[in-house]
DNA sequence: CTTAAATTGTAACATTGGGTACAATAATCA
DNA sequence: TGATTATTGTACCCAATGTTACAATTTAAG
């Protein structure tokens, strides 16, 4: 029964029977949702632990000259709004929305907390999807506090060249995506990327971009 | 012996007899450090509980145009890093430097681990505290994403009002300061406080502003 | 009360990036 | 292949903010 929530970061190293044995214990509800549908709104309180089961979820913050800065989204077997079910502001930092039909595990508040003394594996596993959480919000801020619009191209690039070996990083995307994705227009990135080849550093085409000098790259990140 | 953790979040609801039970079985260390020493670089592994018994400490990030855009101060009696002792990047997001000489406790990772199991009410205490760190960098975010310099003042003195019954709002810090702290230049921030006296929304004197416009003030963040 | 220092106001100019429109160049599909 | 569409390059203008320098005002110190 409980089988499906094996492979969740929650449930990690627990056994089928510790798992069904668990569930016994802890009062537990299913809820189901259509696409589309407005899960949360940002402000309100957070008194469930939520696991998602099935389909996909968003989580927007809606800036306030109405464009929406895309902040994460959610497939299953996440947990949602992790973060926020303790601490002194338990309250949904973004609007959460459904992206297709689903189901997800819900577990109050109280309930969750019995569970975790329970058992302690499932608390180690909740700390660090919480502390994840907060690490990745700690990325975002490094991310946000770049000013220019080269900066963030040199960011992300010098992210994706970490996984490859040579100097060549492929691009994945279209530059309009690319453009969504670091928060700036399309001609203000083009302008600027074209700026970087001028200036000898790279070479951007369709599919991947060629450093040609690594060294001024990070440069442009004052390092 | 152990009565100077009493007050801190992290051990808050014991017991002076809980706490001393708690330190016999689990292994403890205490570091002293003077004053402007370097703690921990931005980067480096987060591999012990380090709770601040006396001193000041001060977490910036260095934004790579060489600006530090200040992310927190800490007083005794607070945890440091604690949302980076666990997860899947645990290590330091911001340089650690001490303000002023003092002293820490410091537990390895295993021994914090075995504490939490030891005592739920530890347990809780620490998910609470690293919740709420998520839950302030999150806060930063919604900050960092505001565009423009009238979107920042009013967020700031949106902020403070909720903590005022009137529309009089005091500031306890100088321009120079205030523009340091939302990460513009003060002759810009000189220049939108002016724009906002003239539009009639408030009157910024030395010490204090007062809001003659509620409404349009939250206009500005588009609400 | 006078003076020095800190704070705040102001202005001219440079830079960055957004808005818009359109051209040029692939990529895709019939 | 030819036509259609998606993507990328380019230009022009404008708003926002940084840079710099200096003036005006307030506060603090003696």
């Amino acid at each position: 029964m409980y089988r499906i929530f094996l492979n969740s970061p929650l449930f990690k190293g627990l056994t089928i029977e510790e798992l069904d044995l668990l569930f016994l214990k802890v009062k537990h509800q299913i809820r189901q949702f259509r696409s589309g549908e407005m899960l949360a709104m940002a402000g309100e309180e957070v008194n469930k632990a939520m696991l998602l089961l099935q389909g996909r979820l968003q989580g927007e913050m809606i800036d306030f000259s109405g464009n929406s800065l895309k902040i994460e989204e959610l497939d299953p077997p996440q947990m949602v709004a992790a973060a926020f079910l303790f601490g002194p502001q338990n309250k949904f930092p973004v609007f959460l929305s459904s992206k297709t039909e689903g189901r997800m595990l819900v577990i109050q508040k109280r309930e969750f907390i019995e569970m975790l003394s329970l058992e302690p594996k499932v608390m180690v596993n909740y700390m660090n999807i919480v502390s994840g959480k907060a690490q990745f919000l700690s990325g975002k801020i490094t991310f946000l506090s770049l000013k220019t619009i080269k900066e963030k191209i040199a960011y992300y690039l010098l992210q994706k060249i970490k996984n490859t070996a040579d100097n060549k990083i492929t691009i994945d995307q279209t530059q309009t995506n690319l453009a969504d994705l670091i928060g700036v227009t399309r001609p203000s990135l083009t302008r600027s990327i074209l700026e970087l080849e001028k200036q000898g550093i790279l070479t951007w085409s369709r599919d991947c971009v060629l450093i040609h000098d690594l060294k001024k790259l990070n440069t442009i990140l004052g390092r």
